[in-house]
DNA sequence: CCGTAGTGCAACTCTGGGGTTGCACATGAG
DNA sequence: CTCATGTGCAACCCCAGAGTTGCACTACGG
């Protein structure tokens, strides 16, 4: 359990370094709408080359979310959900965590001015 | 609407670039658990000097992630969820999506195949 | 009114990472 | 077999941004 949250915690970590990359969100655009691409095809529409583009991929992949298999001579990707909604439920846990520590302070403010006065 | 939805895409994009370094995320730790503090204050408790957590606090203010407010000589700077929740939604819908056309190609594939046989 | 603590501004360094080019290697098509 | 197509690897360029230092400025505290 305190692995598991720890590794949760490491990946966000390069999720977000991941999807800070405006060519990188691109890709995972262009890769959910098709279903399933190459890094040769995708370079096609977007304006860098290939070489680019398959760095950017293992970047997503080391983060987990794509993920490549071999069919032939080419290598297909697919968008991995998992990862990113990790990651999402981070950020809502945590801008719950900071809701209710200013709602603490907020009352913790009104209840020393209502002490002083 | 139409303008409402792309201008939280377009803080998205800040607000993923503010998380991504891992300096700054410390400082919104730090900031979430003291609800208020001062440039000189966070950087005794970082390994940084003063400027650059004010430019970090910059990145964070230019994101909406964090607010500054002058008390006299020094300026308080306070964590702020609203950006925060709001990229949260997005990267949940976003992760929504991807598993709904996943899906959708399973399924597609499945019929396929049932027609083939 | 003087000292000091906190902020603001500017110039500078330097590493990481996004991007490219060039070539070698594998594998499917004809 | 041959050729084209798609990958893989390596060396290289370039600049945005993380960090620093130095100094001027402002506002309290005594």
């Amino acid at each position: 359990m305190t692995d598991e949250r720890r590794d949760t915690v490491e990946g966000v970590d390069s999720v977000l370094v991941a999807l800070a990359d405006p060519t990188r969100r691109r890709l995972l655009d262009l890769l959910a709408a098709q279903g399933e691409a190459t890094a040769t095809t995708l370079a096609g529409r977007l304006p860098v080359s290939r070489q680019a583009v398959v760095k950017h991929l293992a970047v997503l992949d080391a983060a987990g979310l794509v993920s490549s298999s071999r069919a032939g001579r080419e290598v297909r990707y697919t968008v991995r959900p998992a990862a990113l909604n990790a990651t999402a439920r981070w950020m809502a846990t945590l801008a719950d965590d900071w809701d209710r520590r200013l709602e603490n302070i907020k009352r913790a403010a009104e209840a020393a001015e209502r002490d002083s006065r």
